[in-house]
DNA sequence: GTGAAAGCGCTAACAC
DNA sequence: GTGTTAGCGCTTTCAC
């Protein structure tokens, strides 16, 4: 059943159809009424397959993101969503796992597909996918993790030098010097730079970094559990840990409920990045937080915006949205213990 | 850049290059060469609209979720995405926010898009256009919640009844009477079936059923907040509170944690749905839980089994699968206190 | 092993 | 206000 079907049993020609299907106002009320009755009757679909293909536009877009199961992505994907869903457009999802191989054949199906705008998080910013939605036009947001190539595609990110500096800055406050960190992948910007910027805050601080009290997590719930059993195992356990982001946190609280440190009377835990429940552990998580369904918004409007523009977006050149980060002090950060556990 | 731009630029015919693109065996080695080092050079991407629309089958699958927030369809997804990626299907993500007329757009737009199947959790399950599907032979795979009329379509449950009767068990065997529950939406399967079973459960363990111990929480987070607080209010609170999911469960919790009631020497707490970090709150919590990604798994094979039987697919009656569930004891859950709190 | 050509279902320019 | 028609880019049957 198509519209050449509608268009025959209503006995008009298909263009009709086709016109009413699309609410053109050039068509007279009643052959609008005749052709809406046969359509209803007869349960006609639309096929938006072929008018992607003749339209050269799906009104659709990709959301390609490493790790569905982080909370952070969907908290966006709920804010990016919400923008689409406004503007018309429908998401098709991509999970890459944190893969290269996997991101590529994702990439390529989505460029096939003819998506519209694609909203990233790249496990590979150097991913030579990336020209070709370039030169196709098709226009990239990219979240947390820039190119490392100086890139012409918009992102969202925070600053996370001032997110981390807020967290030591915090602790130093309270008393601490024993401060280590739980850090995160180095090979995409926001496990470098939150790194380099606990380095920095330190620094800043006038406080020597113990080599021992920097350890990687990975980002991940079980890295960080380990990294934080390995802090623990230390002669001289630190009085504060810093996680780099939300599951990182995660982990580091799991490791020390089970391991029956208190917090903060033992160890204070501080971390970026909020998530669900944070604020009502035992004891409430101090955290530097970021509103992530915003950064799905406002992706969302930006990628639009350069999609409604058409092939002139070209010209706007890379917008750069630093979205602000604000520390929540609850009660997982005290003052230090003065005796070792 | 299309096919033909190919072909002429290689010296063949669109076909041929049609063929390369596709693995046909039958074309020469020489010629597959020719072809494919001129697709590389001039970066030419397949078009996947219009063979979708040659094809009509589109290697795409929806998954519509009422509320993506809520990690059990997050962790559905994560299993469901893994099969379709194994056979070679995309996602196309639609959140209905709980919404019937999201919903009915949602599947409008699902439907034009000429999906090849569906994955459903319904808000409406007499919607209009499940009709639609079926009568365009599109398999519907269901999660959770059962069309109320005699369904047709397959789905992936788990037995509800058993479920909460494993939770009063529990607490019954610890020495509890005065046991409450937080229940869910009413007009959702897992709504209706998880308080009847509680009443069933409380009946066949001889225990009378006190009336203010039975209150709505929606499924939500703050709904069951308020529920807990409504119950910690009571002149005699319970000694023991069921919830009926994930997030109510978390909002009990929150709303115990926030009141410093201490859990379970004051009140025990258990519910349905198992979900990340539970097992490390203070205390881990007592759960009946299931696989969730397993049920995205399955989805996913019910469905693209369906999907490659083709039209006949419709002569396979209705496919029921009932997942198991086991009690997972941990530290939430012990034996009353024997005073008011 | 390769090419010619029809046609998937739609939209939009053009004609009337 | 409505119809005719070309064509979006691909796959596939049929010839050779």
């Amino acid at each position: 059943m198509n519209q050449k079907d509608i268009a025959r049993l209503a006995g008009v020609s298909s263009a009709t159809v086709s016109r009413v299907i699309n609410g053109d106002d050039r068509v007279a009320p009643k052959t609008y009424e005749k052709v809406k009755r046969v359509i209803d009757e007869y349960g006609y679909v639309h096929n938006a397959v072929a008018r992607n293909l003749k339209k050269s536009s799906t009104k659709t877009i990709g959301y390609l993101v490493p790790d569905i199961n982080n909370p952070f992505f969907t908290s966006v994907l709920v804010g990016f969503e919400e923008m689409c869903y406004a503007k018309g457009y429908d998401i098709i999802f991509e999970n890459t796992c944190e893969n290269v191989e996997k991101e590529k054949k994702s990439m390529q199906t989505l460029l096939s597909l003819r998506v519209d705008g694609l909203l990233a998080v790249l496990v590979d910013t150097e991913n030579k996918l990336i020209d070709s939605f370039d030169s196709m036009g098709i226009p990239i947001v990219l979240i947390d993790r820039k190119s490392k190539n100086e890139s012409k595609h918009d992102c969202i990110i925070i600053d996370n030098y001032d997110a981390v500096k807020k967290l030591v800055d915090h602790l130093v406050s309270l008393g601490h010097t024993d401060i280590a960190t739980i850090y995160g992948s180095l090979d995409i910007t926001p496990g470098e730079e939150r790194l380099n910027g606990f380095l920095e805050a330190m620094k800043q601080a006038g406080i020597p970094v113990n080599p021992d009290y920097v350890v990687p997590g990975y980002f991940t719930v079980e890295g960080s559990y380990e990294a934080t059993e390995q802090l623990l195992k230390l002669k001289k356990p630190p009085t504060a840990i810093i996680t780099a982001n939300n599951l990182s946190t995660m982990g580091a609280y799991a490791a020390l409920v089970d391991h029956k440190i208190r917090i903060p009377q033992d160890i204070s835990l501080v971390g970026i990045d909020d998530f669900l429940l944070a604020g009502h552990l035992t004891p409430p998580l101090t955290v530097v937080r970021r509103s992530n369904t915003t950064v799905g918004r406002i992706a969302g409007e930006m990628l639009m915006d350069r999609i409604e523009m058409g092939s002139t977006h070209k010209r706007i050149p890379q917008r750069i949205k630093v979205l602000p980060t604000e520390l929540c002090v609850r009660e997982s950060s005290g003052k230090p213990r003065n005796y070792t556990i």
